[in-house]
RNA sequence: GGCGCUAUCGUCUAACGGUUAGGACGGAGCCCUCUCAAGGCUUAAAUACGGGUUCGAUUCCCGUUAGCGCUACCA
């Protein structure tokens, strides 16, 4: 049975990179027919947050893929005790005493970094005396050293992969106020969940040496596991909150006006391809096309700048699942965006909008400022020079108001019929198609660049299109 | 410093020894057209560098360089 889960820490808002895990976590769940975790690692007391794993929850629930279980790590704490006691009495780990801080840098430039010996050779009895006169120590794991030998394991995506014994150090299973690090939760979490694929971040794969090590030590399965190119900003640098802002959070798509599927698909396009040349891709597709094989193994850039914060090619996708869905479920999308924007309005009225805007929009949020004529009672105003048509003057533009005036009160006020008129209008005038057009486009819209004429003028309806021409004749005064 | 990973257009990527190195975004131009879009077409733009192996390297090996990651009693 394939089980993977998704392990993140509350400890900041659901970052780009957290969100992309998840997502392959859950296709690869998913397309297998396998079970999806939701495992919060909040074994960091000190910096978890209930704000940080609130917004967690919004970015998951925003992307709207769900899972099938859930812990906590927190809620967990017996077990990991429990494994780190059942080592530490298998001899694999050992007390350290030396107070937290102390070593670090210094240790490390004298090339003592792999472990304290006076600690790991400390004699059990003496260990034992000191823990039990209260003082405190961390548990560390005691990777083996009488032997050099390679640890190895298969990443699905990175390959075969081994490191000596002589470069792991005697890493923390437990701190010194007795809590479990990540290594040792972590492991004991997967290994009692039976985690069967680990995917996650390629900033763990020199991680993964140290719970192969653990793993066994617990005489668990080994999970396969699959490491992840990560995410980096345009500078090559990993994206992080404190140096690159909000950009780096889902809520900056979110709140930019993304549906959850077009975002969706442009993570997956980061680190992994179809291999076909295929862009804009539902979740089914992506579901049907997802494997571990299309992933691959150098960092992805995501294309931000200060002034903008939201890829281009993001954009792009966005907009291809703007113009790919039902005209009435974009408009059910797009109706919450206009309330929020203080436009009053009903769903029937943005239902007649959306055709008109659907291929006009790349965020859902454009439809404010695209659409914003459609719901507005009175234009804002504008410059009645721009009224005036190519190569005529202000006498053709009232002219041309006036004659639509007259040609609209009596026309059925529907694209098919007010196409001909107009037309038949301005040969009338002696005016061009598109002289006569853009002073009523100008009018009726209060600026150049809208949607097309004759499906406009239908959805405002014959009272305000003519309410409007007359208050764009009195600027023309 | 040690260890590990990576390297194709500006960006995301395709090409699992033989291609005029393909696609997409973005850029430029053209077409369509009532404006704006959308769409169509065209175009500029890449195999980091140096050695091997091979009849033949983007592809395999080694080195260099660069970037990234880990090296915490963070995750």
């Amino acid at each position: 049975m394939l089980r993977v889960r998704f392990a993140p820490s509350p400890t900041g808002y659901l970052h780009i990179g957290s969100a992309r895990t998840f997502i392959f976590n859950w296709l690869f769940a998913r397309h297998e027919g396998g079970t999806m975790i939701l495992r919060i690692d909040d074994t960091d007391v000190g910096r978890n947050t209930e704000e940080s794993l609130n917004s967690i929850f919004d970015g998951l629930r925003w992307l709207g893929l769900g899972w099938d279980e859930e812990y906590k790590q927190s809620e967990r704490l017996q077990l990991h005790k429990q494994l780190a006691e059942a080592i530490f009495q298998k001899g694999l780990a050992y007390r350290d005493f030396t107070p937290p801080g102390e070593e670090g840098e210094k240790a490390r430039s004298e090339g003592q970094w792999l472990f304290n010996a006076g600690m790991r050779e400390l004699a059990r009895e003496e260990s034992d005396r000191r823990a039990a006169a209260g003082e405190p120590f961390a548990l560390r794991f005691r990777v083996p050293r009488d032997r050099e030998c390679e640890v190895r394991f298969a990443d699905a995506v990175y390959g075969d992969q081994s490191k000596s014994t002589a470069d792991i150090e005697d890493f923390a299973l437990l701190r010194s106020d007795g809590m479990p690090t990540y290594h040792l939760a972590s492991c004991a979490d997967d290994a009692d969940l039976r985690i069967s694929h680990i995917v996650r971040g390629q900033d763990h794969l020199t991680n993964t040496f140290k719970h192969v090590l653990l793993f066994e030590a617990a005489r668990a399965a080994v999970p396969q596991f699959a490491h992840l190119p990560l995410l980096v900003a345009p500078d090559g640098a990993k994206l992080s909150k404190r140096r690159h802002g909000p950009v780096v959070s889902v809520m900056t798509y979110r709140d930019a006006g993304f549906l959850p599927q077009a975002y969706i698909n442009f993570l997956c396009l980061l680190g992994w391809s179809p291999k076909d040349n295929r862009e804009r891709m539902s979740r089914e597709e992506l579901t049907e096309a997802f494997s571990l094989e299309g992933i691959n193994r150098s960092n992805a850039v995501v294309n931000f700048t200060e002034e903008d914060p939201i890829d281009p090619k993001a954009l792009w996708l966005n907009s291809q699942h703007i113009y790919a869905m039902p005209a009435a479920e974009l408009a059910e999308q797009l109706l919450p965006v206009l309330r929020e924007a203080g436009f009053r309005t009903d769903i029937e009225k943005v239902r007649q909008v959306t055709p008109l805007i659907q291929e006009r929009i790349k965020l859902l949020n454009d439809v404010t400022s695209v659409a914003d004529f459609f719901f507005l009672e009175e234009l804002p105003p504008y410059d009645s020079a721009e009224l005036i048509p190519q190569k005529g003057d202000a006498a053709m533009a009232a002219a041309v108001l006036r004659q639509a005036r007259e040609t609209l009160a009596g026309v059925d006020f529907a694209h098919d019929a007010l196409e001909p008129a107009l037309r038949s209008a301005a040969s009338g005038l002696g005016v061009k198609a598109g002289q006569m057009f853009l002073p009523i486009r100008v009018a009726v819209c209060g600026r150049k660049n809208a949607p097309p004429l004759f499906q406009t003028l239908e959805v405002l309806g014959r009272e305000i299109c003519l309410h409007r021409i007359g208050q764009a004749l009195e600027k023309l005064q």
